[in-house]
DNA sequence: CGTCTACTTGAGTGTGTTCAATGGTAGTGG
DNA sequence: CCACTACCATTGAACACACTCAAGTAGACG
């Protein structure tokens, strides 16, 4: 039996609706008091919950408010991370056409979401110019966003796959209001590798090497970003 | 100078307008004859005509009508290729949010476009529920083949992506109505090996084995499969 | 027919994997 | 509080796949 409340004890980042990835239709929307039939505001899931299932019927949009979650789908018994999705990120455009989920979504720590209805969602945008806006930005940005994922995986080598991930997740943070070079990695080594399609052992490898180096201090799962120049410059595409 | 006539000889695949991406949409309105405002049909671009440069300001949606194109981004003067488009293929979702072209496109044969125009298009889905969700369902769909293209780089050797890359365009032809076995490859070696992240020895070399195990049979620009069974088998995802 | 480019093939090297052993840490129960 | 267990992470040694460098071949075009 889990004892919730002793872990819902355990701290973590959220994210205040002004630097939410839906805020600008979320914040004015409220104001109407017309959202409340689009938004379910702050679900609770546990570490290690399973939110939803590859195959699940589609619903919902995920927005992350605080914690962290992985996607991922599931080929002969073997997960194959998609992504990571940190306070502020929205999970799901890519169910629109299929109508249901076409990854499983777990909660790598505790965690909570703001859930947009689809349906509902839809029948706001005919007369919402703002909310429709946001919608299409936030799928371009969703493309553009794997499009960089696809090159930098097609032309990175180990070392700098692993940098561009802190990279990212530095980005990710900063973005939403969080300049800590102290970040704390929900996933564990074996997500990450799998994640960057490396094996567990190189990661960590390139996690000491970079701390011989000086440019990280890592300590399980705690990493403090020592040279962000030195970091970024290890992550850039090769020339 | 080049001899216009002599290269639009070269025949190449073009897709019906009932078997294109944006058919559900583009018919009907052309029935009700309103999408002249927002669609050029046929535009023609010769072989290696730069049809986009990246950073362009972001006015049209390119459709491949016939030919095929390759969009990429230049890092450091060194081309990096982000996808390739066959008939009845979109391109240009990730510029809805930056307004600017974030990628530059590429005539790789001789190809001819239809191309919608952008503020038209979402003046249009106000009032049109059909192209609306045409659209959500194009951008949703192109999520998802960046899903699978990750999953792919992030978990295949050389081997499995080259497979994949030649199942990736079978299965393309085959929606748009072109089931034949033989493909004519548009895409020079170089292009191929930088796409996968490979080099072009390693391109070649499996090509040569693929032959060897009677997979494929290779000559320079045409291929032909001669079994599609063993080709998909490789192809898959690792166990 | 010669030039230029694209592709193929070979030999040696190196990065990341595999296999294996050891070291840490968190959770559980005495 | 400490011992025990289970899981996760680190490190080492040997191997393999893909890369680099180099030479040779085929095809396109003037």
């Amino acid at each position: 039996m889990i004892d919730i409340n002793k872990q819902l004890r355990s701290k973590s980042y959220s994210v205040p609706c002004e630097l939410c990835s839906v805020g600008s239709i979320c914040i004015p929307m409220l104001l109407k008091n017309t959202l409340h039939t689009v938004l379910d505001r702050k679900q609770s899931f546990l570490k290690n919950e399973v939110i939803v299932k590859e195959g699940d019927p589609f619903e919902k949009f995920y927005i992350i408010h605080s914690g962290a979650v992985k996607t991922y789908v599931t080929v002969n018994g073997v997960e194959q991370i998609n992504g990571f999705y940190l306070p502020g990120d929205i999970v799901g455009f890519d169910c629109i056409v299929t109508k249901k989920h076409n990854n499983s979504i777990k909660a790598l720590s505790n965690t909570l979401t703001c859930e947009l209805k689809y349906n509902e969602l839809m029948e706001l945008i005919v007369n919402n110019p703002d909310a429709r806006e946001t919608i299409f930005n936030l799928m371009s940005q969703d493309i553009i966003n794997y499009q960089k994922l696809v090159l930098s995986y097609s032309q990175k080598n180990a070392e700098e796959k692993l940098a561009a991930f802190v990279c990212g997740l530095y980005t990710q943070y900063a973005k939403r209001g969080h300049t800590s070079l102290n970040i704390k990695l929900s996933m564990s080594r074996t997500d990450i590798a799998n994640y960057l399609g490396l094996t567990i052992e190189t990661v960590s490898r390139i996690f000491s090497r970079m701390q011989d180096l000086n440019i990280l201090a890592v300590k399980g799962k705690y990493i403090s970003i020592k040279s962000i120049s030195a970091l970024f410059d290890l992550a850039a595409e090769k020339n």
